[in-house]
DNA sequence: AACTATACGGAAAGACTTTCCGGTTAGCAA
DNA sequence: TTGCTAACCGGAAAGTCTTTCCGTATAGTT
């Protein structure tokens, strides 16, 4: 073999830094990526991708040689984004509202991977990596915040971060025929749940 | 409009009965399509379950004029089935081993359908309804069974037929490289769970 | 037995993913 | 700055799958 010594990298990054144009395409992919996932769902053609992103098609698979690769970047990059966020939503707000945010932002997050989720339990093993992150990601970062939020008082105790994690999803999911605000407004019916002092009357 | 009086059928079901031949192929078509869908997933070629069926392609898709119109109506096939088969159960067994065949033969039905749950949640309308319906047949037949076995003291009380639909669904859904056996043992151990003085015997 | 509405099979059209390769360019060395 | 080369780019072409179309065959009827 050839000694192509590389340092501590994770398996398929490439060993050499890309060159400059390159490392402009890839962010301009991921991100078209993203914005075409969310409106026209993870089906889209690959091409509208590429243009969007301004490059040909052969640029997008060299970047990404499969489909699959690319829904797998574009979801982690959200999930990162959002475990990202929770240390500085707590560092600038009171421990309720920054778990309120939290959750908002999550939820919009969920929201435009409408058919993603899909892809994840479809048994393809080109996605079986990606529920374990999501998870190993999320929890912590909404359980930080949870725990906060129990301790001032603000949210009762009793529910997991990763209960939570999984009940928004759910909640985001299946309706037909409504917009993102449905989401919303389930999500913050949920949150109000939580709270003590709750308005509404809870069942026998 | 012309004066096409039927008799009340639902929409989409053909006024004229079907000709024998005709009938034959769609029975086929369905076995056929079941069999490769447990197999290949619910992406698996339309060719490939026209050969199976022994018919041509345009055959298929002139009784399914859509790739979807197939997955639909193997799936809504494979529901009745479980839900028929609840009151045929109950009558021939104790409540408890009722229950425990239910379930057993409602965990095979979600293990051949790798990929289907997928679809059900992928936001495709063509599948809006199918979780409706999923849960408005298999809900009541759960139910009867396992309030025969609560009745009788083999189970205990205060899980209800819904939690149970969607718990064994999930069980059977997401761990790779695990055949059927591993649903099989995770729902076995579900249902010890639910038994009052549980030994974990394990099942023949 | 003849007739016709209905159904059949498979070729062809369309859409999308993925591969391939000639031309272009970033980054480096002198 | 100039020249060199490895890396990169774009889009045409190949491969795969869904869906349509139509000439041929047949079930059911008179």
């Amino acid at each position: 073999m050839t000694g192509n010594a590389a340092p501590g990298v994770s398996p398929g990054v490439p060993q050499r830094a890309l060159r400059a144009d390159a490392q402009r395409n890839v962010g301009a992919l991921l991100e078209a990526a993203r914005a075409v996932f969310a409106t026209a769902g993870v089906d889209a053609p690959a091409k509208e991708i590429a243009d969007l992103a301004g490059v040909g098609v052969g640029t997008l698979y060299r970047h990404f040689p499969q489909r699959s690769d690319l829904v797998k970047a574009v979801f982690q990059h959200g999930v990162d984004a959002c475990a990202d966020a929770a240390p500085a939503l707590a560092a600038a707000n009171e421990p309720g509202a920054a778990l309120e945010q939290w959750l908002r932002q999550y939820t919009v997050f969920v929201g435009t991977k409408r058919g993603l989720a899909a892809a994840l339990h479809s048994g393809d093993p080109a996605y079986g990596a990606l529920p374990g992150y999501f998870m190993r990601r999320l929890e912590p970062a909404l359980a930080s915040l949870l725990d906060a939020a129990i301790a001032v008082g603000e949210i009762r105790a009793g529910t997991s971060a990763r209960d939570l994690l999984h009940a928004v999803a759910n909640l985001c999911m299946p309706v037909p025929d409504e917009g993102p605000a449905y989401s919303q407004r389930m999500v913050a019916l949920l949150l109000d749940g939580l709270r003590f002092g709750a308005t509404s009357q809870p069942p026998p």
